[in-house]
DNA sequence: GCATGTACCATATGGAGTAGTGGTACATAT
DNA sequence: ATATGTACCACTACTCCATATGGTACATGC
């Protein structure tokens, strides 16, 4: 099943995502099938529902899960696909490259990071 | 002279930068000036010498000072042309262009924060 | 001796953001 | 009635970082 590890540095609801979705690529899971509700995961693992709530909400936006209100979540028809373009992959790769090209301007890494949190915040003014 | 408000949310720092461009913009600090000194401006504001200090380091990057050692700071014979490229508008407006781009692959602002600030700290895992 | 820029050391403060918990509420359909 | 996902609200604990402060020290040249 699922297990956790609540003294890891690694934060709960990323646990989850990576044991479903290694479940997935184990095709332990495979489409159609049902995930235990948010409640019910929550409570036997003994953790907030809020947590695992978050972890199928990413799941879902990654297309592994499919949610279908009262009837529950599923294994996305194309899981097994989606669990392998990791959007968080690509961020990885284009931060690295973008930074790269900061630094290479000349800029400090303070100064990117204010910059940055500058320009991600909603700058509507 | 410079002028400071200490209850600004604006860094002390950055004050003293942006009024030192200023002043090389209207003119009245023409290259080959000499500013006043660290320790002596920061005495005058009645602030650190490290943050007075800290704005002349990125006043000197940016090539709109010179610092001669123990002769002292001076107007840079390009800084007329230098204060224009600017080094934080160039981030801004690339952050603003790659944000963009995150976000259009359907990142979260939260995911692109934790990847950013894994991205930009040496995270030699 | 004295002032220059510079480079370390350290510390305190405040803000922002994450992670997690908890409660309540809603429309849905069985 | 019951369970589903979902959407709010609020709150705590924690970490990271920026900002600013203070002290000490150094080589330099006047």
């Amino acid at each position: 099943m699922i297990a956790i590890d609540l003294s890891s540095s690694e934060p709960l609801f990323n646990q989850l995502i990576q044991q479903i979705k290694k479940a997935v690529e184990q095709k332990s899971l495979i489409p159609g099938d049902q995930l235990p509700s948010i409640r019910q995961l929550a409570s036997e693992l003994d953790i907030n529902s809020k947590t695992v709530a978050k972890a199928y909400s990413l799941l879902e936006r990654d297309k592994v899960i499919e949610s279908k209100g009262y009837r529950g979540s599923f294994v996305h028809p194309d899981a097994l696909h989606n669990v392998q373009l990791n959007i968080s992959e690509r961020l990885n790769n284009e931060l690295a490259r973008d930074i790269a090209r900061y630094r290479a301007i000349g800029a400090t890494d303070s100064e990117i990071r204010i910059a940055f949190n500058h320009a991600i915040s909603n700058d509507k003014r």
